[in-house]
DNA sequence: TAAGAAAACCTAATTACTTCA
DNA sequence: CGTGAAGTAATTAGGTTTTCT
């Protein structure tokens, strides 16, 4: 079961559980607020991932656990990604969990082996990879097809000019050396490693398609990438908290946006009353009208007066006079007949039956 | 079968470092 | 050159879920 808080245009409200039949019912115009509590069976795409990558069973709770979330977050997500595209080497064709073919494992092994070295700005992760498994290569590995080729950043006499040629300024290229002699010299002390563009530009690729990991991919990642699993895994974390912060700094404004609007509407409507009150005043005859039902009708979406008394005709002939409404409370409508609560149309002109009388009204007072 | 420990993962908050104006 | 702000990698604390004994 779900909880779901969107703020947005109603609109364009996406909630898997709202979607089937009960957007239309909202108001399609101005600001909507909906929230939605209902049962989702939208985790389809992440078993197919999961047969496709053949995880275990743990991998696939987590995978439905996350996507589950995803759902809710997914009205408002916002694309945080780089506009520009990022340049890739033929050979590195898609993510790796999205490999067709996960079994070229000559490719893997025989590109990761060496061209990554001069690339990174950290160590390369070979004992943390060796405790995550990461080194061990499988004969289901989906690294292979998620290759980059490295080879421009490969290390060798011609260092700096190839740090240069795939983008690294002689400041980065110094850094990575710098860096990586750090680590080798001072392992406890905490260190800030700048991901490179190259780095940063493949991670947003992986998490446009996944905002999560399962262990494989992460794996994966972090061998293609040269960088530990933990560095992945907290990147994605951080990615996380950082699209998470942008969509409450998004929401925080739409809700001052729809405050000031009822704010707004709540002056109109306390104008409204003391001219009415004026009204009744000066005219108290208005005021002796019988029992009114004010409906909604559905086709040109005015309200219409139905008085216990009165006959409609045959355009509202559907209006809801039963005893539950036949009170002086205003019920709005839909097209399904379906109420609605009357907050959503606070921004619908109010029509007030002796004021304006509704053309559709048989017996209009005069 | 129930209970508890351990592992893995997550979020949220915070720290620490880098970059830049 | 020094400095503060912003961005972000990394850490920490605490929670949840699953697995194993």
């Amino acid at each position: 079961m779900e909880l779901g808080l969107s703020l947005g245009e109603s609109s364009r409200t996406s909630f898997t559980f709202l979607d089937k039949g009960n957007t239309n019912k909202m108001n399609n115009k101005g600001f909507g607020f909906c929230m939605g509590l209902g049962l989702s069976s939208t985790l389809n795409a992440s078993e197919a991932e999961r047969k496709e990558n053949g995880g275990n069973e743990r991998e696939e709770r987590n995978e439905k656990r996350v996507s589950a979330e995803c759902i809710v977050t997914q009205p408002l997500q916002l694309d945080l990604l780089p506009l520009a595209p990022v340049p890739r080497n033929n050979s590195s064709q898609g993510l790796p969990w999205l490999s067709e073919n996960g079994n070229s494992e000559a490719g893997s092994t025989g590109q990761l082996g060496g061209s990554v070295r001069g690339f990174d700005v950290n160590m390369f992760p070979s004992t943390e990879d060796v405790e995550d498994g990461a080194a061990v290569s499988s004969p289901n590995s989906t690294v292979s097809s998620f290759q980059i080729d490295f080879n421009i950043y490969k290390s060798g006499s011609g260092n700096k000019r190839d740090s240069e040629t795939a983008g690294l300024n002689d400041v980065d290229a110094e850094r990575t050396s710098s860096r990586a002699s750090d680590d080798d010299e001072n392992g406890s002390s905490r260190k800030k490693l700048r991901l490179s563009k190259e780095q940063s530009a493949y991670l947003e690729d992986s998490f446009k398609e996944h905002n999560t990991l399962n262990p494989k991919q992460k794996l994966a990642l972090a061998k293609q990438l040269s960088l530990r699993p933990r560095q992945v895994e907290v990147w994605f974390q951080n990615r996380r908290a950082r699209t998470k912060l942008k969509q409450t700094e998004v929401d925080c404004e739409y809700l001052k946006r729809c405050c000031d609007t009822l704010n707004e509407e709540n002056r109109r409507l306390q104008k409204e009353i003391s001219e009415l009150r004026a009204l009744k005043t000066s005219h108290p005859f208005y005021m002796q009208l019988p029992a009114t039902t004010l409906t909604m009708c559905p086709s040109c979406e005015r309200v219409a007066t139905t008085t216990n008394s009165t006959t409609n005709n045959n355009h509202h002939n559907n209006s809801n006079t039963s005893a539950e409404n036949s009170t002086t409370t205003t019920t709005t409508t839909t097209n399904n007949n379906t109420p609605i609560a009357s907050a959503f149309s606070l921004t619908k002109p109010r029509f007030y039956p002796f004021v304006h009388p509704h053309p559709h009204q048989s017996a209009a007072p005069s």
